[in-house]
DNA sequence: AAAATATTTCGAATTTTCTGGAATGATAAA
DNA sequence: TTTATCATTCCAGAAAATTCGAAATATTTT
């Protein structure tokens, strides 16, 4: 539950193209989709597809695994899951975790 | 159910400092806190907090009213509860919007 | 071992974000 | 109207993100 990790993956998730990416990673299921089928679908150069996932695995958004010469691209559902409790718990309006104990309550 | 919009609120929340903002806005309730007790409480120069409060007005998240020479800021609960039904509608296992069409889901 | 395919890493330019001191603007009180 | 307080805007430097062509790496096929 460390806040700097859900920071990060905040941060993951808030550039249009990596949100972009990581909605067809959903949108493929649990099946995952490779790295060059996402190219054609979002239609950005190799090496930036290639930044960009990196960036969504680093934060344990997403996965890959190969298969022969193919990488296979998987959504990391639990991960996502995690961060929506996240927001849920300590970010909306009935939030119970990290009370008020400063003066910024007042 | 704008996606930039969304990603924009995710930027938002992404920098550490934005989110600890933020969350102290949360915990500070209905009620809101005024922008200098969010100094004390975060820490940060006037200049940088003003910055950074500017991002998550401009997205939506937060809110400022005026009381004298107080600026009084609350977070937006019913724009984060949209976010977070974004993220659980279209960026979960069981995503039911945006279903597969593209080339991507193989 | 050479060729073909899939993807990453390198390198570098461009753009954007983050930061904070100084100046300015807004409001209230004396 | 002067003074004091609160907060933003201006400005500019430093750091980080974004982009993508070219080169390199990984794997399979021939």
């Amino acid at each position: 539950m460390d806040i700097l990790t859900q920071a990060n993956r905040l941060e993951a998730l808030g550039n249009p193209t990596r949100l972009a990416i990581y909605r067809a990673l959903v949108r493929a299921g649990h099946a995952g989709t490779p790295v060059g089928k996402l190219q054609d679908a979002i239609g950005i150069p190799a090496s930036t597809l290639s930044h960009h996932l990196a960036k969504l695995c680093a934060c344990g958004l997403a996965g890959q695994t190969r298969e022969g010469t193919v990488l296979r691209c998987r959504a990391h559902y639990d991960v996502m899951e995690q961060l929506v409790a996240f927001l849920a718990a300590e970010c909306c309006a009935d939030a119970t975790a990290a009370p008020c104990e400063t003066s910024a309550c007042g």
